[in-house]
DNA sequence: AGTTAAACCTGGTTGC
DNA sequence: TGCAACCAGGTTTAAC
């Protein structure tokens, strides 16, 4: 489900909640997609920092509590001296978070619960493609294993559109591939792949090394542009996706192709199309995305 | 080395 | 109504 905007609307969602709060306990439900790596006991007594983003996924600081005493007794105190961590967290296809002062009983498909003397976050993810890992830095195994790979963010200011031309004239394949693949840039998945595409007027076919300089300086400016208005309006919900609060996103309303097969393309009419590639639908305009 | 399929899961929708 | 087939926001791993 959650591409970037729909994380970042997570992210601030829940950031205020967490800022100082203090870990009580942990429960977990069914696996997810990795081990969360340490026994959940082991986080009771840490305070949860600034909630940060990279990609698509969050990391949790934690860190020592700044006001000593008033809990009973932080269990925090592991063998030797653990100076903190985090946990690092992706929602997969169909994750979200959900904020909770008083929370009811965990349902079949909540399988994360960071309990803290401030309230409850709370991951449900029926299908389980998410994950809660914990790390001891951003830096350190295992989160710097599975954030390596991610290309840079698209509002860092070293991400030019000369360097972007440059990434992509790395790949032969088509694209709309290379936009998810995310080395390019992180952040659009396949709602947001396909509606940059369309803005930017390039056929999702397109091998990437033929994207000219001037039209990938385009296409930077429309997955830009895509993500920062689906941030404003709390992102995309299909389905289920809400923020921590239970507010829905609105930016699927406004769609240029996504979800929008055999439909007229809002700008020429033309029947908007859906194509397969790497096992993903492509949703695109054959009139204004020609080429 | 680069590109593409398979895998991980559950549930909703569609069509016979 | 029942059931099979297909579809879904992602990413790692294995296989051409």
């Amino acid at each position: 489900m959650p591409e970037l905007p729909e994380v970042e609307v997570t992210r601030r969602s829940i950031a205020p909640y967490l800022a100082g709060a203090v870990v009580r306990s942990v429960r977990m439900g069914k696996p997810l997609r990795w081990p969360l790596g340490c026994a959940p006991d082991t986080l009771q007594g840490w305070a949860v920092g600034q909630t940060q983003r990279r990609g698509k996924y969050l990391w949790l600081p934690l860190e020592t509590p700044n006001s000593s005493g008033m809990l009973g007794s932080p269990t925090a105190a592991v063998e030797g001296d653990s100076a903190g961590g985090g946990l690092l967290m992706h929602l997969g296809m169909s994750g979200s978070l959900a904020w909770h002062a008083l929370p009811g009983p965990a349902g079949i498909h909540d399988h994360f619960d960071l309990v803290t003397d401030r309230g409850t976050l709370r991951l449900t993810d029926p299908r389980r493609f998410g994950a809660v890992v914990w790390s001891s830095a951003l830096t350190e195994q295992p989160a710097q294993k599975l954030l390596q790979r991610l290309g840079p963010e698209p509002f860092d200011a070293a991400l030019t559109p000369l360097a972007f031309h440059a990434s992509l004239q790395r790949h032969r394949s088509p694209i709309k591939g290379v936009l998810l693949a995310g080395e390019a840039v992180v952040g659009a998945g396949n709602i947001y792949a396909c509606e940059a595409l369309f803005h930017a007027k390039i056929n999702p076919r397109l091998a990437s090394d033929k994207v000219s300089r001037p039209r990938a300086q385009a296409l930077l400016a429309a997955v830009r542009g895509t993500l920062a208005r689906a941030m404003s309006v709390g992102g995309s919900t299909l389905r289920d996706f809400k923020d921590a609060h239970g507010m829905a996103g609105e930016f699927q309303a406004e769609a240029q192709v996504y979800g929008r097969e055999g439909l007229a393309c809002r700008v020429c009419a033309t029947p908007v199309r859906r194509i397969v590639q790497a096992q993903r639908s492509t949703f695109w305009c054959p009139q204004c995305q020609k080429r």
